[in-house]
DNA sequence: TCAGTGACTCCCC
DNA sequence: CGGGGAGCCACTG
């Protein structure tokens, strides 16, 4: 059980700089696929105080989730230092912004093959 | 233990 | 495209 934490904590420190994952994705990666509100929760508690890239987790709809605590407009100029663009509608677009880990690295977290094929082919290998 | 919670997602108008 | 509603599930007190 702290090893879904554990794993969430370890793929968010991979995300690139100006790159983002979703947190439906990240929740995939750590092994279970329907825990989004738990990597919320996870980042809202420890985000700070583990020094985590917490601003490069997003909601999948491209939007920040974080205007309901307050730090929106913080997550939003981490981003935008990073070289990302929002458009008008405060929308990131996934399609360029989204990073998805290497096979290699997925094989190193362990990701179940169901998975990383879904992956493959979303990336069309 | 166990019910409550929520930085989510998906589906349906 | 936008809002409402119903699942989801690791974590917490």
């Amino acid at each position: 059980m702290r090893d879904f934490s554990e794993k969430v904590f370890t793929i968010i420190r991979k995300i690139p700089k100006g790159k983002v994952l979703t947190y439906g994705q990240v929740a995939t990666l750590a092994g279970v696929p329907r825990a989004s509100r738990i990597v919320g929760g996870l980042l809202f508690q420890q985000g700070l105080e583990k020094r985590l890239p917490w601003q490069r987790v997003i909601n999948a709809q491209g939007k920040l989730s974080t205007y309901r605590v307050g730090m929106g407009t913080e997550q939003k100029r981490l981003l935008q230092a990073e070289g990302i663009r929002f458009n008008r509608g405060g929308v990131i677009d996934l399609k360029q912004y989204q990073w998805w880990p290497s096979a290699k690295q997925m094989h190193h977290w362990e990701v179940s093959e169901e998975t990383a094929f879904r992956i493959s082919e979303r990336l069309g290998f």
